[in-house]
DNA sequence: CGTTGTTTTGACACTAGTCAATGGGTGTGG
DNA sequence: CCACACCCATTGACTAGTGTCAAAACAACG
């Protein structure tokens, strides 16, 4: 029963300033635009594809959430991202064509499809789309730094901080309230994102509440205080 | 008073096929050749750039290493990674022309410069060298992933025999003794590195040294039993 | 041979993990 | 419409693994 989606165009979507489409001339979109393959949207827990499994083709974010992982030898699932909309998903198998995680849908959501031979011979003609691609790779490069650097420096209170400022920020790009929304992950994954327990969570997201900073009910967030939250994550921020 | 380095070229580099010279034609590779600046050597510690800078080109690693780094708000140096010969510097600068975190030295090393500008003209007239940039790109994030995957999840002992396990492949790779290695980075990078204290690598390389898996004379290391090695990482393993 | 920086070792403290129990929402079926 | 079950989140008690601080051992260098 779920409703079809209304077929937006990459020229009309209101993503596409944050998503391939960037810094292309239109006639350079419409061509892109042809290329892509429209999927039924996925619900909750539905996998986009599994590690391992042969990339046909790179995804772009059209509305929900998306959650990357791998599962390790124990049968654990390890979260290693989390994909809002305007995100490409799958960069990691362009280096040998296997897609290296698992990701599933963390709600109703749906994605554009781009197969990758047409993505590549689209490349070769039109300059501006590889420079754009290369652009989001170094991007993505950059943001696994980031995560990196907040994963091997700082103390449970500063990586709850820092996740929800960066939802916050991304949110924002979006056009949404960067001060109040939804998580639309379990505490489980956040933690396991942050390499902490997700009663590390709990208690670091009450301490927040408790300094007035946030106010959480169940998964909906809400920043009262942003500067102050900033001022959490001060002393591990790089200059 | 730092020898001349011998004036190779990437054909006769032994290092072009784990470099971007992969999979070009020989012609191909005569032409990228042409664009590449020999920088001097440079000292430990030498910085190779810094963050903010601005990016005029990539490195790749002819001798030596290279170390990744950023400073935080209270003057502490964090270990973002190692380059070991044949790595590409410099990817996460592509975004947006400044690089991110600043590298130096860690021993005597050299570099090839590619100039960006040249570069990119290069890649559009040489669709093999475009296509060995983006897979060069998409390994990168396949190796932060995993980076992070062993940040969130896992025991200092599992962290450093990782740590030991990559660079024994790294190493490996290169050609080089993958079971007797020098360290060419202090402990207390390697701490920071894997979100650790000094004191902990210590004394985890000298559990390590006590169930006769490795043994440590400074910065030199021996694996002496390979799989007992892979054995104690195999719980975080993804699979 | 002393100085300096790095590594190792020890003692102790503290953060975050584990285990277990409780609380709260949501959805289903009687 | 209510009762129950289920899932997720929270809270508490306790523990284990690392961090911190300090001192000693060691290597490199002038």
């Amino acid at each position: 029963m779920t409703p079809t989606p209304p077929k937006t165009t990459c020229l009309t979507c209101r993503l596409s300033d944050l998503c391939l489409p960037f810094g292309l001339q239109i006639d350079e979109v419409e061509t892109l635009e042809i290329i892509i393959k429209n999927k039924r949207p996925l619900r909750l827990g539905e996998l986009l594809f599994t590690k391992d499994e042969q990339c046909l083709g790179l995804f772009a974010v059209k509305t929900g959430s998306f959650r990357r992982f791998v599962i390790n030898t124990e049968g654990v699932e390890q979260t290693l991202g989390f994909y809002l909309p305007g995100e490409l998903i799958g960069l990691d198998a362009l280096f040998d064509g296997n897609f290296t995680c698992s990701v599933d849908a963390l709600e109703t959501s749906s994605v554009c499809e781009l197969p990758l031979t047409r993505l590549n011979e689209l490349c070769a003609k039109i300059p501006n789309l590889q420079y754009q691609l290369t652009r989001i790779l170094s991007k993505e490069i950059t943001t696994n730094h980031e995560q990196m650097f907040l994963l091997s420096n700082n103390s449970a209170k500063i990586k709850v901080a820092t996740f929800l400022l960066m939802l916050s920020k991304r949110y924002g790009a979006l056009g949404y309230s960067h001060t109040h929304f939804n998580l639309s992950m379990p505490r489980q994954n956040i933690a396991s994102f942050l390499g902490l327990s997700n009663e590390t969570i709990s208690r670091q997201l009450t301490l927040l509440c408790k300094e007035n900073i946030i106010s959480v009910n169940q998964r909906a967030i809400q920043i009262t205080d942003l500067s102050l939250l900033q001022a959490v994550i001060e002393p591990c921020h790089s200059h």
